[in-house]
DNA sequence: TCCGTTATGTACCAGGTGGTGAGTTAGGTC
DNA sequence: GACCTAACTCACCACCTGGTACATAACGGA
């Protein structure tokens, strides 16, 4: 049998092969027309801005059509919003494997601070749907349902480990887990979102590989060095 | 005679009085007609994004019309970077204002750092037009004329401050103007630029006002220690 | 093999978007 | 007062945008 005739001479011309997908898989697989579509619109979003995302652009860039988008999702604004979610719901994921209990105090912080710096570098696209939801003044975040339980995985970690960096009195006092995490946060968001403009106006890009081991020892010792009785 | 008949009952039917501005003053002012765009555009941009704002919509809050707008400035891309270059023509200016030489170092760094937190608390539209340009990759900043010289004064400012302090003992070696800086920004704008997230996330508004002494100190604290000796 | 449900593709639309052609008027100049 | 030009108004447009009506095909159960 002559292997992808261009076109069989009779009956149906062309059932098979949706545009990306190897011919012979399921043409009908509700899953992985809704998973495209979500990966699709997550790059877009991330990419262009809520505003700036076009339906019809996202539609173009998926194996399926637009009339998809709106059966699956209901609307861009649905869409926009389960992309959120999704991308929420990953970094959730990711961030609850951290364990640093078995260090000491300082070490631990450092080793959370590290692992925060490393979790941002590579989540850029998670970074940008952040400061666009917030462009937005997190309208629809706040709206959404996957809020529950997001901040409290992270700030337990950090808890513990500042009562006990307290209690062996390496860390000081008047300084709780949020203010922490707002720290390294500001730090780690700050390389990725305002890459762009500080490299224009100061000519350094704060993401050079070349500078990363700095970029990531000067987070450490921000933060511990803060930390520590004075 | 009665005030403000409706409608004069002969001639011309009512010549003055453009939308906004009181009567009696010059009706045609070129020089009034594009700072009013100008400003009105700012607030649009920052408040929307650059897809997310709308010609019609800038035309109609300003007390011109559309056309003026291309008059004026060309389109919405041009009107968008002169609307950036003004904001960072604003923020340079006021800058060179600081003077902290008179102090000591760590009084001095100090200072610094509150100076440009005030700075930042009190220009949230210039922060939103700096993430939103960061959002399409600085293309437009980087494109412009008004880069020449905007790096240099703050940093001229925070390299002596850095020299004093090491000449005196107080300041460690191997952080440099730069470093610090990206340090003082990275707490300032993402303060005010993930303000939103941060809140629905954490339930902890970064901008309280009751909050807002201890974040200052927090900071100073911050860049302190960090360069520190030790 | 038939049939209902679910998934998918095609064609289309109303309203909004950035942008413009062409004429009009205020205000200064001589 | 005649005249010129910068400043301004009004009406209009082509295209794009998010969204949808409708026909149809694949799958699974009976």
């Amino acid at each position: 049998m002559t292997p992808q005739p261009p076109e069989p001479a009779s009956g149906r011309p062309a059932p098979p092969a949706r545009r990306g997908f190897p011919a012979g898989e399921r043409v009908r697989d509700a899953e992985r027309t809704r998973a495209d579509i979500l990966a699709v619109a997550t790059r877009e979003f991330a990419d262009r801005g809520y505003a700036g995302a076009r339906i019809n652009e996202i539609a173009a860039k998926t194996s399926t059509t637009k009339r998809m988008i709106y059966y699956y999702f209901g609307g861009k604004e649905q869409l926009y919003v389960a992309v959120l979610e999704a991308a929420y719901a990953r970094i959730r994921a990711r961030e609850q494997q951290v364990d640093v209990e078995h260090l000491d105090a300082v070490a631990a912080i450092r080793e959370l601070a590290t692992l925060t710096f490393d979790h941002h570098e590579s989540h850029p696209d998670f970074i940008r749907l952040v400061i666009i939801e917030n462009i937005h003044r997190a309208e629809h975040l706040t709206r959404s349902t996957v809020l529950s339980g997001l901040a409290d995985p992270a700030l337990d970690v950090l808890d513990r480990i500042l009562a006990r960096g307290r209690a062996a009195g390496v860390f000081r006092d008047g300084v709780d887990a949020l203010d922490v995490h707002q720290v390294i946060s500001a730090y780690c968001v700050f390389r990725t979102a305002n890459r762009h403009t500080f490299e224009a106006v100061f000519g350094r890009d704060m993401l050079d590989p070349a500078r990363r081991r700095d970029q990531r020892e000067m987070l450490g010792d921000l933060v511990v060095s803060f930390l520590s009785a004075g």
